[in-house]
DNA sequence: GAAACTCCTGAAATCGATTGCACAACCAGT
DNA sequence: ACTGGTTGTGCAATCGATTTCAGGAGTTTC
């Protein structure tokens, strides 16, 4: 009857090398503790028996799991996906796992995140959610519980968290003075999400760009949407029925600026001869659109890659820095050919 | 001097409520073998102390993590990440966790994949990549180790392991079908990347379909892809240089559809007009994109559920059919307007 | 009234690592 | 020769749960 080998442990390693399971723990951790000699004989029993460390026993002894929890609202969005991208290469890189839990339409997801992290599965919780109830985050991460927290992407305003995000207030801004900049006067905004932190900074960019060139700011030209392409499609239905129709607009997204000028073509309606649009994110399809799309890039490897070392950091007490942490980067101006002067006869009177 | 808390253990709630650890222990997870009043005392213990289980030192004992592991093979892919997403959402209802682990452009990916399975952080491996090691997976799931293993989305030949996918080569001929019945005579393809399992059953297909309607397949009109928009872009140049040139062509995906077509537009080649083109998978964007994408639609929520739902059961031992599990499932020819007759000039004589 | 059962509960072993403490061996300085 | 310091190693406790085993109390059966 052959023997029922079961994966080996520490213990088999030791008998092997003839020494004791601390010492066999000591060669793994910090080989520089133990002789030459007996470390030669742990690599070698290590390697007859085949041993792999069970992680799951390490993370109970040290009390931590060298796993961080990723949030996401959407992850079927390139968007996110490719921020998690970069989050997955970095936290590989320092020797962390990657756990992602997905929120879109999850019931009471700010709970689901607590039962999670107050589970001991992951050490520190990297939120790319604005939109996740504020009281119960704020329990996590402070005393007695303490979970190390970074929010990206979407800011959480005045919540005293760790932030890594872009200003989207400014691009927001810049991409609505593009529009002006090339003689439009009539402009409208495709809106994100309501009750989105998002949404309400890319409206305030947009508005205050309109403010600062005296251009009216007109409730009809508001359209409602929430970052996907369907909804985009939709607010086109609306933009025909208007009498008096805008010369451009500025779409929170990418998407649902294409779900928009899907919608538009439907009618007749072409960009860039009739309406110029400018979008968000700068997606992969953006420069492969038709007409190739102007939009705002965000450094999203960067955004991506930032969090996990600034969630890493804490958690390996790599950063001492007191206070909240709050990294801010830029969005670049991608011009495209969606974008363009308004038709002579839809310019104003000079 | 307060006292310094820690998140409390079994132990407290036990002292709390005057029983033994196990009696807690058995209060959680099966209630029945306990008596209601001491079922309440425990209840009442658990909700004062804010106990929460560890599940670390739950796994260790059970030997179970309840995570499995992901493997993709590029996660910013929205193919990938909509799969991912039904996996997620599967795994969360049956009480699994979900690792990710991004294999694009990562160093010997397959060894990576058994040093997590062995550091037992997860139960079981979801596969969606089909270029990885076989030897090396193969070790990982027969014993000692004997992994649970699931393929999903890319076939792995002559491995043994379960697997859950599309039938590529049906679908690829029934996309290709489709341009000959139009009317097309002269039809090109957009290849996969090389030395990839669906390239070559997607190409299997396409050739199929040819050869069934006598037609010729021509090596110039193969193109080279490797399933990203750039791809395709660079492939509409080697397209222009052609002294003759295909009136249709069959994708191996849209990403690479919609590069194709762009690079095609730059040279003042329109779609349909002059081209028609079918892509696969229905990506979120083919129905808003300019011209609207014929494509193959894959279930990929259906797949990414399916999947899931095949490794827990292994898991979790409700499934107990012996043999390698194959599921295939169909996709379905979506007809928009990327695809028409071809122009009466370039039909052939009948 | 004893045997046989069922129900509940607790003591203690266990999962597989890490780590505080003790100690032996060796070396250097006085 | 004695003290003090360094180095390398092992013993045993520990992390926080689960689970085996045993036994007390109560109930049924003959």
């Amino acid at each position: 009857m052959t023997e029922l080998k079961k994966t080996p442990t520490i213990q088999d390693v030791a008998r092997f090398a003839n020494v004791s399971t601390a010492t066999v723990s000591r060669t793994l951790s910090s080989p520089d503790r133990v002789s030459e000699g007996t470390r030669a004989r742990v690599s070698e029993a290590i390697r007859v028996t085949g041993y792999t460390l069970n992680q799951t026993a390490r993370s109970l002894r040290q009390r931590t799991a060298k796993t961080i929890l990723v949030a996401l609202p959407d992850i079927r969005n390139p968007f996110f996906s490719s921020i998690l991208d970069a989050i997955e290469r970095e936290a590989t890189n320092r020797g962390y796992g990657v756990l992602v839990a997905n929120l879109f339409l999850a019931h009471e997801p700010a709970r689901r995140l607590q039962e999670y992290m107050l589970s001991n599965r992951a050490d520190g919780l990297l939120l790319l959610d604005g939109s996740l109830d504020v009281a119960t985050l704020r329990t996590l991460s402070t005393a007695p519980y303490s979970v190390p927290l970074v929010v990206a992407c979407e800011e959480i305003p005045n919540s005293g968290f760790h932030m890594v995000l872009t200003d989207n207030m400014q691009a927001a801004e810049r991409a609505t003075r593009h529009l002006i900049d090339l003689g439009h006067r009539r402009v409208g905004h495709l809106l994100g999400p309501e009750h989105n932190v998002v949404t309400r900074e890319r409206l305030a960019g947009f508005t205050k760009a309109l403010r600062d060139a005296d251009l009216p700011l007109r409730q009809d030209w508001m359209f409602r949407g929430n970052f996907e392409m369907e909804s985009g499609f939709a607010a086109a239905a609306h933009f025909m029925a208007l009498a008096e129709r805008p010369t451009a607009i500025f779409a929170a997204n990418d998407e649902s600026a294409i779900g928009f000028l899907s919608g538009l073509r439907q009618h007749g309606i072409e960009c860039p001869r009739d309406i110029s649009m400018v979008g968000f994110d700068d997606l992969g399809v953006a420069p492969h659109y038709s007409p190739p799309l102007t939009t705002m890039r965000q450094p999203r490897e960067m955004l991506g890659r930032m969090a996990a070392e600034t969630l890493i950091d804490l958690l390996d007490e790599l950063d001492h820095r007191p206070g909240q942490l709050r990294i801010v980067l830029n969005s670049d101006l991608i011009v495209r050919a969606s974008t363009g002067h308004p038709r002579k006869e839809e310019a104003p009177a000079a």
